[in-house]
Order: structure tokens, then C-alpha cells, then sequence
DNA sequence: TTCACTGCAAATGCTTTGCAGCGCC
DNA sequence: GGCGCTGCAAAGCATTTGCAGTGAA
């Protein structure tokens, strides 16, 4: 998890050289764009997939996968990891940059600011002289819902 | 959901019913316990096991993510996802717990400490009603070394 | 026409599981 | 002595990648 935190934009994993990057728009970009716009909630490469499929819209595994991966290294959507561990993604309507707290029973996701954390990240870089610099924040808990459940059964 | 939360916990290997597992104390076991005690960060099971083969102590790397499931079902240690989708573990009586600072090119890592950042990630969780808390924080940027290079001649 | 994008299928790498033997209780 | 724990190897999955055909610019 390397994107989803240029802070302010300088340049994040500047692409090879000159030129920006081109991306083609082919129906199958547009259809996962598409189906991203529909939906509100995180999904993993997998789940889209199918919902593609099933809505007649056949897109290759393995380019859902690329075209994914590519909407995410352009900021274009939010990645993070469900509880099972795969990379699920969202149509990243906010320009801002924000942080999960992440349930770790139910998988429930929690969008949060942290302003004090990015001035600690881009103050603590600084002082160790680190450029370019991006980061990483995941919380990880119980919600609400789970604790009292655990609280009444376990 | 896969482990360390049993969500739908028909499939954990606890069948009894009643209070306490029980749970056979064996050299294996022990390794990977004395292993984690070792370590004040988090652990994924590949880097776990091949600590313990380095070290001489021999445990199979299936042996490895059983005992680890086995601790994070019972509580033992804390368990969550790293950036890569791994499951990464560590003992839950943690003392001195700090973060990364990570050159994006050559790999250095700087430890760094965050007291600001420990004491936001428990008070938005509060805030949420998210208990048992844990988090992840990595930044990424360019070392000194890489920044000079790369601004020399790329 | 050119070259990025697609699809397909094989290849990876992490994690889980079946099975037989071993060792803790 | 019983039964849980180990190891080994094969199985299972999500994800990635090589290669050649296709289509966007």
C-alpha cells in the first residue's frame, strides 16, 4: 500500500519519463469505472468480476485486476484490505486524503481524518531528511456492534 | 473473516464446548511462543518461520501457522493485516512499540516513535465506539541517500 | 499503422488440509 | 495407551504475468 497519501501533490511514483501517462479508454475501463460508480461500498477484484459478468459485461479476470491496480495508482480510487486479507477498492469521490478504522470482526469501515497524523508524517520525514514521502494508517478493532455481541456471548 | 475473529465459528478447531481448551505444551509451540516474545513488532507467519529456521529451531511451516492460529484464537496475541495482506501477529503485552520510516528505494528503514499518533488512533477509535484497539503506520518516502542520487542524475 | 490493452492460461506465492507417525499427558 | 500435535506434500485461492491478437488514437 504505497498510494492513496499524496499528501499534496508534487509527484508521487513519477512515471518513466517526460510525458504523463496515457490511458486508453477502452469499454472495459469504462464498464469497472462504470460499475465502481454504482456502488458505494468497498469491492474486491473478485466480487466486481462476477457483478460484471452477470450484468453481461464480460471483462478477463486478470484485466479487472490490471485496470483495478491502475485506477488505484492513479488515485483514482481508495484501496484497502478486507478482513481476509484481499484488496478491495472504491470510487474515491473525495480529493482529500483520509484513514480507516477498520472493524476487525465484521469488516465494517470507518473513514477518518488525521490531520495531526499527516503533520507528524511529513514532520518526522523531514527530520530524517526523507523526500517524497507517503504513508500508511490502518486502525483495527471492534465496533460498536461487535464488542457488545462479544460483550454478551463470549 | 478468517481466524483471530470467529465470525462464523463453525469452523474453528474447538469443538468442546466447555471452558478451556486444552492446549499440549510442545517444543514447537514453545518456539514460536519464546519467538514472539523476541519481538515488539508485528510478525507475518513466512518471516516468523524463517526466524525460527535461522535460529537453528526447526518447526514446519504449516506447524508455524497452525500455532499462530491457535494463539490468535485464544487470545494470545494480537493479530491483523499488514500493507500486503498477510496476516501478521505479535505478543499482546507489548512495552516499547514504535513505527517505520521506509526509504521507497533502497529498503532503510528509520524507527521512529509517534506519541502523537498512538494517542489519536485511540481517541478516534473511542470516539467511533471501536474497542480493542490496534493500528499499523508506515511512512514511505525517499532516504537522503536515494533523494541525493535521484536529483543527481536519476 | 502503431502500440497499449485484452484474454487466456500458466505460473506464483501464501495458506490450508489430509494423512501417518510421534510424543505429551 | 490415547489422542492431540507435527511434518510432509498436495491442494486451494487470490493475484500476477507471458504472449499474441485486437482495437484506440
Amino acid at each position: 500500500m504505497a498510494h492513496g497519501a499524496n499528501a499534496d501533490g508534487t509527484k508521487l511514483s513519477a512515471p518513466p519519463s517526460a510525458g504523463g501517462r496515457e490511458q486508453r479508454v477502452t469499454k472495459q475501463r469504462l464498464a469497472v469505472s462504470a460499475a465502481l460508480d454504482e456502488l458505494d461500498d468497498f469491492v474486491s477484484t473478485q466480487e466486481l468480476y462476477r457483478m460484471l459478468q452477470n450484468q453481461g459485461t464480460s471483462v478477463s479476470l486478470a484485466t479487472a485486476y490490471r485496470i483495478l491496480q491502475s485506477l488505484a495508482d492513479d488515485g483514482l480510487v481508495d484501496v484497502l484490505r478486507n478482513g481476509e486479507g484481499e484488496a478491495v477498492y472504491r470510487r474515491c469521490a473525495v480529493t482529500g486524503h483520509h484513514h480507516h478504522l477498520l472493524c476487525r470482526n465484521c469488516g465494517k469501515a470507518v473513514e477518518v481524518e488525521a490531520p495531526a497524523v499527516e503533520t507528524w508524517a511529513a514532520r518526522t520525514a523531514a527530520e530524517h531528511g526523507y523526500t517524497e514521502v507517503a504513508h500508511t494508517v490502518e486502525i483495527y478493532g471492534l465496533c460498536p456492534d461487535c464488542t457488545a455481541r462479544k460483550a454478551a456471548g463470549a
